[in-house]
DNA sequence: AGCACGCCGACT
DNA sequence: GTCGGCGTGCTC
């Protein structure tokens, strides 16, 4: 390769793309992606400093005007020589450009917060100033004479609202910079968002026995100098997060960094709390409340080494940390692992990549691990921890199954089973508080008419609308709004109303048959705004209702002791979706559903409604039976050949015009045929789970095969075609490596 | 970001 | 004409 594809390492803008430069001779086999050198730039050609991010022999840029870089910069393997080594790896495993996967892994360099704490402070007497002014103004030099003034009244400025609201040009303040009248302070302020809040205490934690022999087993791996992923499969109040805590304690010591990757669901106060005060300042916890800057802020504060741990969702393990330890994902069957935005990466898969670069270990920890994750586990790639004892001797609840086909055999066609309603009546009676649990995706009630049974849609997703309390029908996803029809647009027929299955159809009901209870109701619309999601949580955590009713944001998260019933009100709406992780799922939201109840000294109770109470999913998850689930599970992903028996590819097309995404999506899988891939197997194309978003057509086309690399080397091929023939410029193409959500 | 280029008003 | 401030646009 003759050139090289260089990021330039200035934080701005307008130069945050790639610049090729010529390789000289004898570093053509030297230089690697993610290495920094530095390159001549701009018509001065000052040296600056760049990264590597890939080579090519077919520059796409006038060869005769292409300069040649000037060597690498020595001991560049910093943190950010990584990151892109880690973009660089995300770009080929996940199918995306370059520039995708820098943008994912770099911190975001926006200038904000930076610009925003820069000075202008005079650095010249007012009697000169004074001075210096009326000979600008007598020159009629009016940029300067504004600037002047202004520092005559105010001796520093704010160096954003300088350029703004004076109307002054970076030129002037650099001449004035030039003659000493002023000088630029830069005091980056990155502010600890949590600091205030907290103090550290030198508090000495006990573990118990169980936890004290993970923590020993793993350390004297680390210790012999051992790295391996470890998968601590622990049931709900196991204290796996003292494990966590130990492990990153005695990582420091060592004088290395942490990294901790929470669902984002999970971040409470409590947990900040507890980190804060075990680790003190020398923590930073990231979450989606942070604006742009001040996440930008904390990966500063981690890169200049002010931080050993880092606590956040999926992102989090972008950190520029230089010395990584150990790199724990809790919850790591959580869903919101997997990025729904190109390179669509699963960040366990991403942490275990960046593990292995640094050497560090890393701990998955969940109490119903993903079936990949266990199966890993069994096959002895993972070492396997369990922990068991539920903290304070907690008992686990009593769960009892209701047949609703039963139920409404013998006549009962409300919502709740005779069983259910009883015990929320008994509750009601003693002062405690109840969880109904509707594991339906987000969207609540449709609108259907009864007589031909179609569903009103969405002209542009092709969804499903929401009605909504005042009457409108909202759509979810592009915000589509109209208003209720009275009589079926397809068929004309009256009957047409809400199906009652969603949230606030929930509420209502509950307010209709227990008028005496104080009901409140966490789902997708009540939690819109910032802090509604805790305030829900705080309200019902302090008895000021009796019922709470929400979809599956209820079970994550918080305990609270006075809740001893957890209803399941339909089990079998997870298990009706397409895909083929919806028994994984299904176990997953009732184990946690059932876990809830009871977690103070009440006994608790669970009843599980549901059509199929003879399926595997439903019948392990009352049991708490993660190993009968797991063994059911992988004979079925092995019989059908879904993940982890296989891996999986899942093409995306979509277009503005159906006809021609129908005819390329076609044409894309014959040229997959050609390439007589030996155990390739193509499913599709066909029209995707959503047909159309945002007026765009989508078309999918899947590939399995057992071997890993066979699957990402026809990942290439059909890279290959995608970039050299035009046709294919006029669709969105995306890649989804093992795919957790349908498209 | 930082640099050069070029427009345009002011002054010899 | 020429000098110089000041806005604009480009950087492989």
């Amino acid at each position: 390769m003759d050139f090289v594809n260089v990021i330039v390492d200035i934080s701005h803008e307008k130069v945050d793309r790639v610049f090729q430069y010529r390789i000289p001779d004898h570093l053509k086999n030297v230089l690697q992606a993610g290495m920094q050198v530095n390159i001549p730039f701009g018509r001065g050609n000052r040296l600056m400093k760049g990264y590597v991010v890939g080579f090519t022999n077919a520059p796409d840029y006038p060869p005769e005007k292409i300069k040649e870089l000037t060597g690498i910069v020595e001991g560049s393997v910093k943190a950010e020589s990584q990151l892109i080594a880690l973009a660089a790896w995300m770009r080929e495993r996940y199918g995306s450009t370059m520039n995708q996967a820098l943008k994912t892994v770099l911190p975001v360099k926006q200038e904000t917060r930076q610009k925003q704490s820069r000075k202008i402070i005079r650095n010249i007497s007012a009697l000169e100033g004074r001075q210096l002014l009326e000979e600008y103004q007598r020159k009629k030099y009016w940029a300067k004479a504004r600037l002047l003034e202004a520092l005559l009244q105010d001796e520093a400025l704010n160096y954003q609202e300088a350029v703004g609201s004076l109307k002054i040009s970076a030129a002037v303040i650099k001449g004035f910079e030039k003659e000493g009248i002023i000088r630029i302070e830069a005091q980056a302020l990155y502010r600890n968002p949590f600091a205030d809040h907290f103090t550290k205490q030198e508090k000495k934690v006990v573990l118990n026995s169980e936890q004290t022999k993970v923590v020993e087993g793993i350390w004297e791996d680390y210790k012999n100098g051992i790295r391996k992923t470890y998968l601590l499969h622990g049931i709900t109040g196991s204290g796996k997060t003292e494990v966590y805590m130990e492990l990153i304690a005695r990582v420091i010591q060592e004088g290395k960094q942490a990294i901790l990757l929470i669902p984002e669901i999970a971040l409470t106060y409590q947990t900040v709390r507890r980190f804060y005060e075990r680790f003190g300042d020398r923590v930073s916890v990231m979450h989606s409340r942070l604006s742009g800057g001040e996440r930008y802020d904390q990966f500063m504060r981690a890169k200049n080494g002010e931080i050993d741990v880092m606590i956040g969702p999926r992102s989090a393990l972008f950190t520029p940390f230089s010395r990584i330890g150990i790199m724990i994902v809790d919850e790591e069957h959580e869903n919101s692992y997997k990025s729904e935005t190109v390179p669509r990466y699963h960040a366990v898969e991403a942490v275990r990549f960046r593990a292995r670069m640094c050497g560090a270990c890393v701990v998955l920890g969940s109490a119903t691990p993903s079936v990949d994750s266990y199966d890993r586990a069994c096959s002895g790639s993972y070492g396997l921890y369990r922990l068991t004892g539920r903290f304070g001797d907690a008992r686990l609840p009593k769960v009892c199954i209701t047949d609703l086909r039963t139920e409404l055999k013998e006549g009962n066609r409300s919502i709740f089973s005779r069983r259910l309603k009883a015990a929320m009546e008994e509750r009601l009676r003693n002062g405690q508080q109840t969880m109904l649990f509707l594991n339906r995706r987000g969207l609540s009630g449709f609108v259907s008419c009864r007589s031909c049974g179609t569903a009103i849609r969405c002209p542009h997703c092709d969804v499903a609308l929401s009605l909504h309390n005042d009457g409108r029908l909202k759509c979810h996803y592009c915000g589509y709004e109209t208003s209720m029809p009275s009589l079926c647009p397809s068929c004309g027929s009256r009957y047409i109303s809400g199906f009652r299955a969603g949230t606030q159809q929930i509420e209502r009901e509950v307010k209709k048959v227990f008028p005496q209870a104080r009901v409140l109701r966490m789902d997708y619309d009540t939690t819109r705004t910032k802090e509604s999601y805790e305030q829900i949580l705080s309200a019902f955590g302090k008895g000021e209702a009796d019922i709470l009713v929400g979809t599956q944001m209820i079970v994550k998260g918080h305990d609270f002791p006075n809740v001893t019933l957890v209803g399941v009100l339909a089990a079998d709406i997870s298990l009706y979706a397409s895909d083929y992780r919806a028994s994984e799922r299904t176990f997953q939201l009732l184990t946690q559903a059932v876990g809830r109840a009871g977690r103070g000294q009440k006994a608790g109770e669970a009843v599980i409604q549901t059509y199929v109470p003879e399926h595997y999913s439903i019948q392990t998850a009352a049991r708490q039976d993660y190993e009968g689930f797991y063994r059911q599970e992988i004979l079925y992903r092995r019989m059908m050949g879904y993940p982890p028996a296989a891996f999986m590819l899942g093409i995306y097309l979509s277009g503005p015009e159906e006809a021609f995404l129908e005819h390329q999506a076609e044409r894309l899988g014959q040229r997959i045929h050609q390439f007589r891939a030996e155990g390739l197997i193509l499913i599709g194309p066909a029209v995707a789970a959503l047909s159309r978003k945002k007026d765009m057509y989508r078309r999918v086309i899947y590939l399995k095969h057992t071997e890993e690399n066979a699957l990402l080397h026809v990942k290439n091929q059909i890279e290959n075609i995608l970039e050299n023939e035009a046709v294919w410029q006029k669709i969105y193409i995306q890649f989804d490596y093992n795919p957790l959500n349908a498209y």
